[in-house]
DNA sequence: ATGTTGATCTTCT
DNA sequence: GAAGATCAACATC
């Protein structure tokens, strides 16, 4: 039996590993600033077989870092403007990852609220979704491949820092994941995990199609 | 509170 | 050429 370290459960696959993300730490020294958070909402991705995974079809140079060692940043650009951050996990070569999908700022306010523009807003709504979290903790293509294991100690530069994961889940719900649709969505895949009661988890919403652009 | 739409561009078909 | 692991603004109730 695993004692529960990061590194073995990391080494789960996502959606073994998901529910032990929430209310995981995760931080990030970026351009002078240290923002940390704690997560609220995670969905699993498991790699080649699952329809909803950017790794569904195979390696593609967007995609590789899914396929590195655990602990692995996988950082995608998306609709143009939008970045999203992974965890990736699982045996290497695996392209099992979690998404990151919302937190609570613990550390750092003023940077995230800087980056997202909003000085404004309620605390919960600042990284209230994949897109707002990465934002907020500075992650971009930049970050892509790169390790949460390292700590920097004394290393000046850009770093990430994953701690704090739960040896024994907290209590959590789990359903659909948001914004996939297809075969890769709905009930069939309810890799979504959130921490109940928190005011940062995003509502559900079914994957939309989109109309036809002109 | 809920629903619709434009923005914007990379990736794959 | 179309869709996409999204968001913010706007419309309507």
């Amino acid at each position: 039996m695993g004692s529960g370290t990061r590194e073995e459960l990391l080494a789960l696959d996502s959606v073994r590993l998901a529910p032990h993300l929430l209310g995981a730490l995760v931080s990030s020294f970026i351009d002078g600033e240290l923002v940390v958070v704690r997560l609220t909402e995670v969905e699993a991705y498991n790699g080649s077989s699952d329809p909803g995974s950017h790794a569904y079809r195979g390696r593609t140079p967007r995609n590789a870092a899914l396929f590195g060692p655990p602990g692995t940043a996988y950082v995608y650009f998306t609709y143009g403007m939008h970045h999203c951050a992974n965890v990736v996990c699982g045996s290497d070569g695996t392209a099992s990852a979690v998404l990151m999908r919302a937190g609570e700022v613990l550390a750092g306010e003023e940077a995230v609220r800087a980056r997202r523009g909003n000085s404004t807003a309620p605390a919960h709504v600042l990284l209230s979704g994949p897109a707002r979290l990465a934002q907020g903790l500075g992650l971009g293509l930049r970050q892509n491949g790169t390790s949460y294991l390292r700590g920097t100690a004394g290393e000046p530069g850009p770093s990430l820092g994953l701690e704090n994961l739960a040896a024994i889940p907290l209590a959590h719900c789990r359903g659909p994941r948001t914004g996939v649709s297809g075969e890769g969505g709905g009930e069939a895949y309810p890799y979504r995990y959130w921490l109940p009661g928190e005011p940062s988890v995003s509502p559900y919403r079914r994957a939309a199609p989109r109309r036809r652009g002109t």
